[in-house]
DNA sequence: GTCTATACATAGATAGAC
DNA sequence: GTCTATCTATGTATAGAC
């Protein structure tokens, strides 16, 4: 493993675990067992380290999840998904990571690049899948896959800042939003007649916008 | 205005505008106009400072809205309620400061106290609401207040986010939110008899768990 | 490519004059 | 209560030996 690969790794690890505000050059070159000026020889500054090792674990992160999210047919499954990947990235700290990355990015334009990488990564997929769910929905042509899919992931992401504020909340939080998909799903199921009458309720509240003066 | 005030405001606008990795003593005190020494004089550290300013913007944040959270009938107002806070609080800072609070909360206990506290502030308002707007809904019952309420405030805060990094897509999100209201508002109106037959497909769905092994 | 050594800025925190 | 001055730790970054 070379050492620019193992500052990359580093890096994430340290965001991951430690937060941006600890994800120093020193912190991280200790992690990697290697020397912190090589963090300056290798990526020239720790902000383009971090820059770079973000867009390397969210490529990996979202390929080891790419075959998970084409199986996805439901919306349930969809919340399934990311109730596993709410699970397994806890313990691997990506989805940590990205919210590390997005509160440094409030003041860093470069971490706020990163930030804007990682999210569309991750969105790209959700999208497809919702764009494949609520083909069948009355929902469908209403809700822009794009936008809904932006909305879920940051969201995610805002889920996993609690988690690890206050754990318990977390889980009932999630298992709440599991609700939404049996909706969803229940909505498939309706029968042509009802469909249809279901989704001209939807058309008539949703065309003059919902303003309060 | 005292010290003590000046300190807590300046906190709670380094936090918001600056982020919490730049909200160090001495910027804090600069911005409030005072010296240095006096964090430490009136708090013993910056974290019980930050710690305390966040609890006090916490408290007139909420208070500002508890009586706008108390006209909330529907889901779509308090989806509209919720971005008309967006957009004022954007300005005001109280979420993005909220945000960089969990963020640093992820690592250090005192502020994931503080964090804790703000969420719960919030997450009482929505979850009255929830429960009123969801009480002659076919899911009520079926869904926790608290637990969606939780889920409401961490996803907000996840788009809060997701404002600074990329605003064009982060209000594509808004929008598509706004249809899960409009969603659940059509199916408020469905009349008794589709009303039964909605809640009892969400009851057989909601019952077995989905599980995928 | 990797190391040591170091320059220099800024962080948290305290002592003591006023 | 507020200030100046200062200690100490840690941060980014670079120069130069190996």
């Amino acid at each position: 493993m070379s050492t620019r690969h193992r500052l990359l790794a580093a890096a994430a690890g340290a965001l991951a675990e430690d937060g941006f505000a600890a994800a120093s050059a020193r912190s991280i070159a200790a992690r990697a067992g290697v020397n912190q000026a090589l963090v300056f020889y290798h990526f020239g500054s720790v902000a383009d380290l971090l820059d770079a090792a973000v867009r390397w674990s969210v490529d990996e992160a979202v390929d080891d999840y790419r075959r998970r999210f084409a199986e996805v047919r439901t919306l349930p499954e969809l919340l399934a998904l990311g109730g596993e990947l709410h699970a397994t990235e806890k313990e691997r700290g990506h989805v940590a990571q990205m919210a590390q990355v997005m509160a440094g990015a409030q003041r860093d334009p470069r971490l706020a690049g990163a930030a804007r990488y990682a999210i569309d990564a991750w969105s790209v997929q959700v999208e497809a899948v919702l764009a494949r769910v609520l083909a069948t929905s009355p929902m469908s042509g209403l809700v822009a896959p794009a936008g809904m899919a932006r909305a879920v992931t940051a969201g995610f992401i805002g889920l996993q800042l609690y988690e690890a504020v206050d754990p318990e909340a977390a889980a009932a939080a999630m298992d709440a939003l599991s609700l939404l998909g049996v909706l969803a799903q229940a909505m498939e199921g309706l029968g042509p007649v009802a469909n249809r009458a279901m989704r001209s309720r939807l058309e008539r509240a949703h065309r003059p916008r919902v303003t309060r003066t």
